[in-house]
DNA sequence: CAGGAAATTGCACCTGGTGCAATATTGCAG
DNA sequence: CTGCAATATTGCACCAGGTGCAATTTCCTG
């Protein structure tokens, strides 16, 4: 018996290598074509699948595009919000969250991150896919600000601290788009965590 | 000739009533057995129009299940913001602004916008329609802050007002929904304000 | 009432997406 | 190495949403 730690098995492996593949080959054909121009038989046939076989990885043409799933908070992370840190400033908290829930929204690498953002403003239809994504994981987002809630009481709530994470991800999104992709998306949170207060304290 | 004043025609009058039936019977349709158990053909059919006529009316049966179309600020509450008013501080008129919103998207009969609120609720997936809808119309919101700026300077971006504006109307909803519908939905929005300017500033 | 504009409709067609059953691949115990 | 069970891939038939086009009907106007 071998049972590799680090190794996976073969099976694991190729399944990582074939949502890759998909993932690569939808992105890059629709950067090339645009969303509407491109079919899930073609992405299938780009990544040597059958077109079935697509559906058996991404439940849409969708979610293949943005290549949701790699998508989440690590655990540390999670543990160290809901425990009152890092800061302990609830608003200070806030844009370390957004920032690692920007990163994990961009992917591992740079590249892919630039790409989803790219094909985000070329396609905003797939925003609403993105909403329908805070949608599914907002339960999660609420609890942890509920956990949070016991170590260090909140001023609002956990609802409406959801909803000021989403739209401080979506506005830093824009931001960094309105300004040419200057620098990380993560930089630009502080800015509109001030000007979006800044509106709402007019 | 007789160009009525106040009436309009057969066909506006047709055209009118017609797509007054097809919002009826999608709404209907959809409340008793749900979003997927209802096709497009059969609320074409209760509306008594083929269902190539549908998608003459409509661009999606979503579309048609959120009546969405009748969806738009008057005039006079978009020249007075414009202006600078109505009160001449910005997040109270932001206020005013949303529960136009929110009372245009429910539509002229009361009980048309609970039916509204109701299918939302029933149906997360139409909220990804919601947010679309802002997408489209983002431009003309941005477009009136633009014209505000000149009246009366803003403290941020004309964008990022404009993402104030969607968060407020969104979580509203929420907040409505959240104390099971309590009151009107736009009496929640001075709660919400305070409450995202909470934690904002926290 | 005639003729033109606008709306309705039928029809053929494409794409996204699902269920099911057959087949191929992988993992594993002997 | 071999055979068997688990798991993945695939083909196939099918449904629903949505569009383009051309024929037909309905309304308006002179």
């Amino acid at each position: 018996m071998t049972p590799p730690a680090g190794d996976l098995g073969l099976r694991e492996r190729k399944k990582r290598a074939r949502t890759d593949a998909i993932v690569d080959a939808a992105q890059r054909l629709v950067l090339e074509r645009g969303l509407d121009a491109v079919t899930v038989e073609e992405i299938a046939e780009a990544a040597q699948i059958s077109p079935r076989t697509f559906f058996n990885y991404f439940e849409s043409k969708d979610d293949a595009v943005l290549g949701q799933g790699s998508f989440e908070l690590s655990a540390e992370t999670r543990e160290a919000f809901a425990a009152g840190g890092p800061t302990g400033r609830l608003v200070a908290d806030l844009e370390v969250l957004v920032r690692s829930l920007l990163a994990a929204f961009a992917g591992p690498g740079k590249h892919q991150g630039e790409q989803v953002m790219e094909i985000l403003q070329l396609e905003p239809r797939l925003l609403g896919r993105h909403f329908a994504w805070f949608e599914r994981h907002k339960t999660q987002v609420v609890a942890l600000f509920e956990r949070r809630h016991e170590a260090a009481p909140l001023p609002a709530d956990p609802e409406m601290c959801a909803m000021v994470v989403f739209v401080v991800t979506r506005a830093a999104m824009d931001d960094w788009a309105r300004t040419g992709h200057e620098g990380d998306v993560g930089d630009h949170v502080p800015h509109v965590v001030g000007q979006l207060a800044a509106v709402l304290t007019s």
